[in-house]
DNA sequence: GCGACAG
DNA sequence: ATCTTGTCGC
């Protein structure tokens, strides 16, 4: 227990406002990979996913679990009880989310080689998603995938699996919308840093087996959910 | 100006 | 995110 997880958020530098988030987002993009490559999908050993769950009265569980790349097998996890102060913001949600993530990240044995997370990465109003800054945040390549589009425009991919179509914003390529299960929406993957677009893409494929997210997703959130359930008990 | 808006 | 019944389908 107590992986090396690269810089952590510093707690008297957190943005407390929206605008010093703002501002902070606008520094980070500059210090994003964006192109990695990453790396190879088919080389990868461990895959990290991470997730948080939310209780009414404002506390919350962020879950880290490490896969198995080839069994798609939980070797790893970690959660990390607490509470959030910044408010769920559309575009903001770094900020919101990244503290605990983090800390539950450190609470991990392994170091996964590449973490998915579950929201946007460069898909973002300053290109600046949740994917980007965990990215830069632990120096592990990092990449997003998100159930709901956000601000791009796109075309419907075809229906079987693995057909994707680009994410655009202002005819910028920013991400693709991935179908991973056959006739099911498909998913949007944007890349965070530290790897390139074309391997973030068919790692997110491989990660999907039998569902429409990757089970690195999956699992961290059922993680999270039961946690959650059991505090207070 | 107003609404919509990752999770 | 979270709150929720029944319902359709494998």
């Amino acid at each position: 227990m107590g992986v090396r997880i690269g810089a952590e958020p510093d707690a008297d530098d957190w943005p407390a406002t929206e605008a010093e988030a703002v501002a902070a987002q606008d520094r980070l993009r500059e210090a994003a990979d964006l192109v990695g490559p990453g790396p190879d999908p088919d080389q990868v050993r461990t895959v990290g996913g991470v997730d948080v769950a939310y209780a009414d009265d404002g506390d919350l569980v962020a879950a880290a679990v490490v896969l198995d790349a080839t069994t798609l097998a939980v070797v790893d996890e970690s959660v990390h009880v607490g509470r959030t102060d910044f408010p769920y913001i559309p575009g903001l949600l770094a900020f919101r989310e990244l503290p605990s993530v983090a800390a539950a990240l450190r609470g991990l044995s392994h170091r996964p080689e590449v973490i998915v997370c579950d929201g946007y990465g460069v898909a973002h109003p300053r290109r600046a998603g949740l994917a980007v800054h965990l990215g830069v945040l632990t120096g592990i390549p990092c990449f997003g995938v998100a159930k709901t589009p956000f601000l791009f425009d796109y075309a419907e991919p075809e229906r079987q699996r693995g057909a994707w179509t680009p994410l655009t914003i202002d005819g910028e390529q920013v991400g693709r919308a991935l179908r991973t299960q056959d006739g099911v929406k498909p998913v949007f993957v944007s890349v965070g840093s530290g790897i390139g677009l074309d391997n973030a893409t068919a790692l997110a494929l491989r990660l999907a087996p039998d569902y429409r997210q990757p089970e690195t997703t999956r699992a961290a959130d059922h993680l999270a959910r039961q946690r959650l359930a059991e505090r207070a008990v």
